[in-house]
DNA sequence: ACAGCCATGTAACTTGTTACATGATTTT
DNA sequence: AAAATCATGTAACAAGTTACATGGCTGT
């Protein structure tokens, strides 16, 4: 939900049409986030929908051709100005997918969390090593791509650090005898009627 | 697309029903990530549809109650192995929000990417206070919580750096007579039959 | 008996992806 | 004239969200 005003902040700058936005888009990420055009046609379409935007007839006019040049509508920039100031995620934090790997892997049997751990890590310090050698090469010409690159690395170098944290608190819980319900491996709890042990549990959390 | 393997990794530890899914996900998540059980429904219904999973006829049996249990089959642990090791993202970085809105408003008219830049600094120093007082209270009795707060912990953090940096870059740029098109404000560059512009752009850009 | 929760399901909608179809313009 | 590429558009699908409908079970 942010390619709608993506589209809006670069049709802020004058009217364009549906390829040129997604060549524009690209090229201020650094050719490092595409977009794909499809995308680009349905999104403009909801927009004039919503009174976003709307056609621009080329004041230059008797030049149709085949492109549709689309201009921002006052609703638009307003829209577009509160989106750039408020914060994203407000409420809950996005689910991260790496994040959840190891929370679920250390629970899943025949898994070893600290083996898809150190898979993990392994990638992301690869990772990082290629970003770095792309930054030194090319992020002095291009202010765009610099500025996505290093945002890039930030995210990839917390993850690894957060994976060391992770891997150290996960040793300690073993330590201490975790997981906490080894129990019945296989046994579906026994047929009590899940509802009441629902109830249970929920009440139990409750303390 | 991960909800799908999260649930094959909770089956993957005996039979659960839909409600079920949901508590023991959100519990896994340290209550952070919720779920909405619209979904786990409709996912369960793919994963069976694939074959990942099957209705598992209790062997109890004569309880049929309103709960309908599953349980993986082997196709769906092929999958679920394979998920937990494989990397996420292998292809392209995933476009972050924050990072948009201020690569998009530095060229956005009437809008100060500094200013920006520091409301958005300003609310992400909030959150970290507030996430390192929740896990000041709670983070020792749960581990999963624990590990979910670390991760936005960190995560956070390495978005304030950023903006800190991404700050400083466009201080540079601009000192440098950045935008590089203050050029025509309005004009849309003139009836030039536009799709050989648009060449001319794709040509420089090959250098 | 009635209220309230447990449990499953469905409908409508939004965002995003991939793939394909169709003209117009330009290049060779 | 044919091939390539520009440009717009549509169809089909996956994943997610919110909201609502519908029974069964439980507690008072």
């Amino acid at each position: 939900m942010s390619v709608r005003q993506a589209l809006l902040a670069l049709l802020s700058e004058g009217p364009k049409y549906g390829l040129q936005l997604r060549e524009e888009f690209e090229a201020r990420t650094g050719e490092v986030w595409p977009l794909n055009v499809g995308q680009v046609y349905t999104t403009l379409q909801r927009l004039e929908r919503d009174g976003l935007v709307a056609a621009a007839n080329d004041t230059a006019g008797k030049e149709p051709g085949p492109q549709k040049a689309y201009r921002i509508t006052p609703a638009g920039t307003a829209e577009l100005g509160e989106w750039l100031r408020v914060p994203p995620e407000l409420s809950s934090p996005p689910r991260d997918e790496l994040v959840m790997k190891v929370l679920l892997a250390a629970r899943v049997p025949g898994t070893d969390v600290h083996e898809v751990i150190r898979a993990h890590r392994g990638y992301l310090v690869q990772l990082i090593r290629e970003w770095n050698r792309l930054k030194e090469e090319e992020a002095e010409f291009d202010l765009a791509f610099g500025l996505v690159v290093d945002a890039e690395l930030f995210r990839l170098e917390s993850v690894a650090r957060w994976l060391d944290v992770a891997e150290e608190r996960l040793r300690r819980a073993e330590a201490d005898g975790w997981p906490d319900a080894p129990a019945a491996p296989d046994v579906p709890a026994a047929p009590v009627s899940m509802a009441v042990l629902q109830r249970r549990r929920r009440i139990a959390a409750k303390r």
